[in-house]
DNA sequence: AATGAATGAGCCTTCATTCAT
DNA sequence: TATGAATGAAGGCTCATTCAT
């Protein structure tokens, strides 16, 4: 039955991604896994063997969720706004921004500070130049049909995400409030289009 | 006694600090607190009862060494010129940033996510408000001389401390080059004052 | 129903043999046997419920083997010539002895020494009896049509034995070569007829 | 303090000595040990890492120490009568043989079957093979005094170290008697030499 | 003060055995 | 019957912490 052995695995993966997100990566036991999905130690090991493995799952069903997103955003490049486009991104972004405490920023930061050395790809520098490309599309269309005046794209993109990074690391950290996000967000913004209070 | 003991206690105050710059926070373990510092296991707890304690002692020397320079910058502000200050605070920060896999950010995260449920103070909220007080000072100064136009100091230096943020984490993780950070720094200072290439 | 299980039943018993032979007794799972004999693991348990039970049955099945090899060479004795019976005991002793680190040997002193105390019979020392029994008969034969001299049939038998259990041990351990072990037999055999090199 | 280390050592050796030849080699686990030793597990874990480095010492220090009888013997040959020194020998085989269900030999076994393929050293050949000589140079030395009549010492000394070998095996599975051991010996004397009954 | 051996709690992992399908 | 997922007991190992010297 490998469909039931899918539900079981994505009912692991949930579980363990709450975990992950309140706890880190690197103090996460099997064992916080297994009470937290509610199945034996043992069973556990049928579907993955190490907390890493998990991670490494929990890792590729985001990436999967967000290149789903990303590749929707850039189809709709010529459709629709650029401002408009702009916006969703960036409520994304702020929404992740303030999962705060329960994001899995630190999580994904702490596997890929353990593993720097081992050549493992932690994912977290394809997250990063992704969104980074995305935005940099978005603001070059802008340019184009005049909805933004943005002489560098590239470079105000990867400003950007790079502050936006910042943002989540203090926010899953020593906390950061929604005013002060929307603040930074319309700082940035301001850099290359009109934007109201 | 007490001089005997504060030797000891600096030892291995710079011992850990190179530990939890190397391995993080979390996977810091007594064992290699001793290892690196040379001292018994017994010894070791006479002088900290856990790797939190020495972490938090660690956090303490780096902060005061911190809070000395920023004391420094502030007194010089009438004196030297805004920019060279400027300069000044950036190289620091660019250095700490190319510190790169080894530098305490990571440790301090781990720490801080740690602990946020707890109250506990982790200091890297501190440690961020200080700095970009710091750099607010700079630019306010450097508008009010003419050296930088800067319609909001206070935002800028948010912004500016976000993405510098933002990449001390990347380069504590998945890696940054010196070109890239120049590149962004560069970014940042066009903002306000006219830098050359 | 009982004839399709009793093909299952051979099944697993000729997959097991070859896994004790391989890895001796104790250290033989019951996944280790599922494995070999490709059935399930629930599967395995409507046949058998333990590793023991299993290799009990595998030993029985030697057994019988056995005992009918030795029924048939008895039943020569009358006919063939007593070297001849001789010969072609040694020839299975050393057979048996040169299957080396694949017999099964080990793994029945392994379950005689497991079980020793629970006054289970591991057939070790039946099937030690039995075949001293056999080579005592042809033996006894042979002194009585003048082929062999020997004086006391069942002392040498049972000498004769020994040495070749310990040859059995040291093949199955250390190795043994199949010029020494002829050499061996060649030696034994001298006590009571003659034998060109 | 690497006497004190070296008691607890012995302690270690002693009980785990009492516990192999107990219980094999491969049953034995860690925790066996612990409590035959009275020690904690951690504290076990200081001196061995794992049953297999308890085991090899085990092996080692029983080699020393036949080392060290052997050498005597030896040493022995030229004042000591060769048929004493022989009953001496065998007094020794037949001691060990009678340890029956309580010595080593099966664990030894154990042991050398389960690393066959390695290339580790299980020390089972060295004991055989040291003791094979010791036997032969017996033979020879009363060959030379003419206390003995044997042609071939060597072929003697590898035939009766076999049989000894079958009987430990045998003993320490299935049992053998004291009177069974005594006829098998003094069997194998009188092939060189004259005993009575 | 200093040492490092000793302790035991806790996590990891495997395996015999059961059970729903 | 047959399957293989699920369970939990048991053993391996590490580490914070204590303690005799």
């Amino acid at each position: 039955m490998s469909e039931r052995a899918d539900v079981k695995r994505q009912l692991i993966l949930d579980k363990a991604t709450e975990v992950f997100a309140a706890k880190g990566y690197r103090s996460v036991t099997m064992k916080d896994i297994v009470e937290a999905s509610g199945i034996s130690r043992g069973g556990l090991y049928i579907y993955y063997d190490s907390t890493e493995e998990i991670f490494l799952d929990v890792l590729k069903s985001i990436d999967a969720w967000e290149d789903e997103a990303n590749k929707n955003m850039v189809a709709k490049l010529k459709e629709a706004g650029s401002a408009e486009l702009l916006l969703w991104f960036l409520k994304e972004q702020k929404k992740e921004i303030l999962k705060g405490k329960n994001n899995l920023s630190i999580a994904m930061y702490e596997y890929a500070f353990a593993c720097r050395q081992d050549g493992k790809n932690s994912g977290a520098k394809h997250k990063f130049e992704t969104a980074a490309l995305v935005l940099e599309k978005i603001l070059a269309r802008g340019n184009e049909n005049g909805e933004f005046d943005c002489e560098d794209p590239k470079a105000v993109a990867s400003n950007m995400m790079y502050a936006i990074e910042g943002m989540k690391v203090m926010a899953g950290t020593v906390g950061i409030s929604e005013k002060k996000v929307d603040k930074e967000l319309v700082y940035m913004m301001r850099q290359f289009m009109e934007v109201e209070d």
